[in-house]
DNA sequence: GTCAATCATGAATTCATTTCATCCGTGGGG
DNA sequence: CCCCACGGATGAAATGAATTCATGATTGAC
């Protein structure tokens, strides 16, 4: 409902002109030649009907009425200039922002992220995790997926947890899902036995519900069927929404969780966790990795996705290390 | 020195777009298409390597990023409006400014200005008088043109004392300039007589500097010439750069000015100051309007200089009365 | 289920902006 | 004191940015 302005392009050569009161420097100031500046300076003249500068023989003069109005028009450009300065320090050509879903986050990109700090020092890395994806919704439904395309837009690189189906988007598999049980090595040593995946049965499960949403089936339930035996109460125990709240538990020796074990690799290497059968079990979920088509031409994000690639691949090559 | 900015027309149909959060109406505002503000956006997305909306269905959502910039941009645009709207206001429609020079606008402006009013009360009329006309410049000088000519930059239409040469205005002649000595009745009663011009040598001259600075000469010399008599002391007596300030003194019966009559038409109709000789001497010089191309278009202008020239013809029909 | 509403998209077009070439007048250096 | 280089004005031509048009896709609403 703003009342018309006139042509944006002609304010802002007033404005410039009237700042360095010589059309030749205003042009200079805006990469065009002097005749623009003329041509536009006597246009808002005449949209406006009010003269702005008093020709004199080789320089200008500012009208009082011009004079009057260029404190508001300055401050409008610079209002302007400051707004548009915020976007793009955001996404300043040294400034890189991640997202990643909290448990990736924590537990497997922010224990490697200092070595590429120390690689790169000249970017700036801003890691943003969110849990908008993992509140409860329909597995693969709109809202998630929706979700997952609104975080993209928003950030130079997504690293999450899907199906790796995102129509529109720059993606790359980071890591594939597997599973496995993992549990601390006291309650191996001190709780039941366990050395047949049947003994699981006398062990309490602990649940990351993340198959709930991506699978459709538990984790456990995945593994066992693999494993080939059938558990009594595959349900049963304490359910997490969250990967590291699952991996917390277990590590706190609270019971035995189904999960990816790149999420722990280091808890694995330093033997503060361990994956007591040699089964793994591949799903056709995975960790994926999402560009929005605009942030994925910055060479930060190229920069930062190879870095992250190779990291995947090194830790796919000597599992349950970080190298 | 700023910053480059993006085009200034894709910022605000992101800002408008933002507004209503809708291309659609946004392209209404602008008095465009959508698929223009569609353009505009992707190129400005483009231009900053920022998504700023995220496309839903049939509706777009702001971006954080976006969000968070927006009030810094409605305030830039806000404050360009307001430094326009207050340029447009001086120069609304029914906003008239008259520029007369202070002997003019006092003695002779200003009394009839109220007939205006009545007769079109819907103008707004504003008188703004200065003297930078009037500092010491030799005469007819580039200084003097020069001022007339920004003062007429300033306004819709000025009224001056002149010569009537302002190449690029639009001009027309207010009143010829005509001088006559004048004087109070008390004076003419209790002073020394004053029945030939020859008496004045025993009278105390009152100066209006302005025939100096316009003609070269003085007014007293010029109308003592013309009624062919030789003044033995032709410039002493007080002198006063403008004329308000000697007609005041020969209201106050301190002398004789020779000045034009009809800026004090009013005080010659009710006789509070006489004209004690009919010769009345024609100067080249005279009062002019004086309106700048941009000014001169208005049909306010076009009004206020037919009311004034109509008020001229009839001073000039009906000397020594205000009608 | 169908319709209407909203946004996307690419080619064509319009027209705003800029440049070019030239002119003008003078202020200041030689 | 003279002249020329400088800053601005100007009009036609060229450029290219902004807009429209025509069409498609998708879905929310009735």
């Amino acid at each position: 409902m703003p009342a018309s302005l006139p042509p944006l392009t002609a304010l802002r050569a007033f404005e410039a002109t009237a700042r360095h009161l010589s059309m030749k420097k205003a042009a200079n100031e805006l990469n065009v030649t002097a005749a623009a500046i003329s041509h536009q300076i006597q246009f808002l003249e005449e949209q406006l009907g009010v003269r702005l500068f008093h020709r004199r023989n080789r320089r200008i003069e500012l009208t009082e009425l011009a004079q009057s109005c260029l404190p508001m028009l300055r401050d409008g450009f610079e209002q302007l200039r400051q707004a548009v300065d915020h976007i793009r320090n955001q996404r300043a050509a040294d400034v890189l922002t991640v997202g990643a879903s909290p448990s990736l986050a924590s537990r497997w990109l922010m224990p490697r992220l200092h070595r590429f700090v120390l690689l790169h020092p000249e970017i700036d890395v801003r890691v943003s995790t969110q849990m908008r994806q993992f509140t409860r919704l329909p597995s693969g439904s709109r809202g998630d997926f929706e979700s997952v395309i609104q975080w993209a837009d928003e950030v130079d690189l997504l690293a999450v947890f899907g199906n790796g189906h995102y129509p529109g988007m720059q993606i790359d598999q980071l890591l594939p899902l597997e599973i496995t049980p993992l549990c601390s090595p006291a309650l191996l040593a001190a709780g039941p036995r366990l050395k047949k995946p049947t003994d699981l049965t006398a062990h309490t499960l602990l649940h990351d519900d993340r198959g709930m949403l991506y699978e459709g089936r538990s984790f456990w339930e995945r593994w066992l069927d693999a494993a080939g035996i059938r558990h009594p109460a595959v349900a049963s125990g304490p359910h997490f929404t969250h990967s590291v709240l699952a991996i917390e538990a277990a590590l706190a020796g609270l019971g035995i969780v189904a999960t990816t074990p790149a999420l722990v690799s280091g808890e694995l290497a330093r033997g503060t966790l361990v994956a007591p059968f040699a089964l793994r079990v591949a799903l056709p979920s995975g960790y994926f990795l999402v560009s929005n088509p605009l942030a994925a031409r910055r060479s930060v994000v190229g920069v930062f996705r190879a870095w992250l690639l190779d990291e995947a691949r090194q830790e796919h090559a000597a599992p349950g290390s970080i190298a």
